[in-house]
RNA sequence: GGAGGGGUGGCAGAGUGGUCGAAUGCACCGGUCUUGAAAACCGGCGUCGGUUUACCCCGACCGCGGGUUCGAAUCCCGCCCCCUCCGCCA
């Protein structure tokens, strides 16, 4: 949610920011009549709710004396008509008012590219030097089911298409990946390690900005007000929700495993080969609750943390600035960390790291108190990847593949793995 | 799933229809006293919204939503959450 004051000061500046990221004008515009709309409802409303206090209180005066008070009462059963329906009004404009405050996204910030989609993202930095094969690098598609540790097809037995099984050193791997980057993240970053519901309620998407637009892209239990996670951003960003903190207790750097479901609606025909795009997969969170004068520095921060994991494990890979058409509607400023992939010959997404400013924070309603006094403000929310579990998998098998189909594990999984190669078997 | 109890300001805890946004205690902030601190004493101390340069003023909020009433923290209905016991279950 952007703040009633900016879009009342500066509706014009807001207009265009917001056509950066596909807005229409005429959005700002109507929540400029609501806004008014719902002004003068509210002082007409409230100069009636006072009269109709101040004739209450003047007949428990008389009655408290003894005295008749039917001119009074009289009086008041005029305003007794009223005062509904004006506040049927009212609350049927400040509904409207919330819904599209609810579905506007976030500024970006003045670091962000201009541009409509990916082909305006910012490659920032490049790290480590693709591997040079001496022969031609596998998928992981065909590794991990050639190793007999990834089974497509049993899993779509059991569930269907966009789901995986995992076996033996496989399903150990994703287990050590998870056990590896929660004790890199907890002992050397500073984070809390936190193991959250994986189902989360409706205000809770609404929070983190899921819902109300993109209901479709989850999993919803039938009969309940519950969806399956999404990311486990939005447990970790809800669990301080109406709250207000100390501003001792900031910044707060939460941690949590968890898988993730999403329907992927709208994803047909994209990635329908190996684990990139599943249904369920799994992921270590990474996630701060900061001051507004902290954020940017956080997010620096958070995106090196998670850039620690890759170089932990030997993984190439490069920095990328979303640009104003590519981000999520949440965040200000993102940066992808994207890994490289020999078996598929591209970098892809393995992380998305996001400040997210006061946007979550004031639907949230999630507040510190500053040290030096004064009114509660809304923090700032920042939350990335660290990493993506399923995608380090593949990253990990295809760039640590060797010519014989064996996978060399990372020096820093072995004592997780108790194995140094995942080798063929038979 | 069944039965009972309970949700009030940062915490504890009064308040059962009329100056109640709410006693009191603790915590916190400021002051007096003190060499300093503690104690004692005095004062202050919720959130959101409307109006406003500001002060003020006004409205709303006692888990959430509805209802009764001139008037609801207080009465009625529905829902949510917490606690205790029973059942079931990993």
């Amino acid at each position: 949610m952007l703040s009633r004051d900016l879009l009342r000061d500066s509706p014009e500046r807001v207009s265009e920011l917001l056509e950066l990221r596909g807005e229409s004008p005429s959005a700002v515009a109507r929540w400029g009549e609501l806004d008014g709309q719902r002004r003068s409802t509210l002082t007409e409303l409230e100069a009636l709710k006072r009269q109709r206090n101040e004739a209450s209180k003047a007949i428990g005066e008389l009655k408290r004396e003894g005295k008749d008070a039917e001119a009074q009462i009289a009086e008041v059963a005029e305003l007794k008509r009223r005062i509904p329906e004006l506040e049927s009004e009212a609350t049927a404009i400040e509904t409207e008012l919330r819904d599209l405050e609810l579905r506007l996204p976030n500024l970006p910030h003045e670091s962000v590219p201009h541009g409509a989609d990916e082909s305006a993202n910012r490659v920032e930095r490049l790290i480590g030097e693709p591997r040079a094969f001496d022969f031609e690098p596998q998928a992981h598609w065909d590794l991990g089911p050639a190793l007999g540790i990834l089974d497509f097809e049993r899993a779509a037995k059991i569930t269907g298409a966009r789901f995986t099984a995992y076996f033996d050193l496989g399903a150990r791997l994703e287990r050590s990946l998870i056990n590896f980057m929660l004790d890199l993240h907890t002992s050397e970053h500073g984070y809390r390690e936190t193991l959250p519901p994986f189902i989360v309620n409706d205000d809770a998407l609404i929070g983190t900005g899921q819902l109300p637009k993109f209901g479709d892209d989850l999993f919803k239990l039938e009969g309940h007000r519950y969806y399956l996670v999404p990311t486990a951003e939005v447990p970790l960003t809800n669990l301080f929700r109406e709250e207000i903190l100390d501003e001792a207790e900031l910044p707060m750097r939460l941690t949590a495993f968890t898988p993730c479901f999403r329907a992927e609606a709208g994803s047909h025909g994209k990635d329908v080969r190996g684990l990139i795009r599943q249904h369920q997969f799994n992921k270590v969170e990474l996630v701060h609750l900061t001051t507004p004068e902290q954020s940017y520095e956080a997010l620096e921060q958070l995106t090196s943390h998670a850039e620690r994991v890759l170089e932990l494990l030997e993984l190439p890979y490069r920095v990328v600035t979303l640009s104003t058409g590519d981000m999520g509607v949440s965040a200000a400023k993102t940066y992808d960390l994207e890994v490289w992939l020999p078996g598929q010959d591209a970098y892809r997404e393995i992380s998305s790291c996001s400040n997210c400013e006061a946007y979550q924070a004031r639907r949230a309603n999630l507040r510190f108190r500053p040290s030096e006094g004064g009114k509660p403000r809304f923090l700032h929310t920042l939350n990335g990847s660290g990493l993506a579990i399923g995608r380090t998998l593949v990253a990990v098998l295809e760039n640590h593949q060797q010519s014989d189909g064996s996978v060399v594990i990372p020096e820093v999984l072995r004592p997780y793995m108790g194995a140094e190669r995942i080798e063929l078997h038979s």
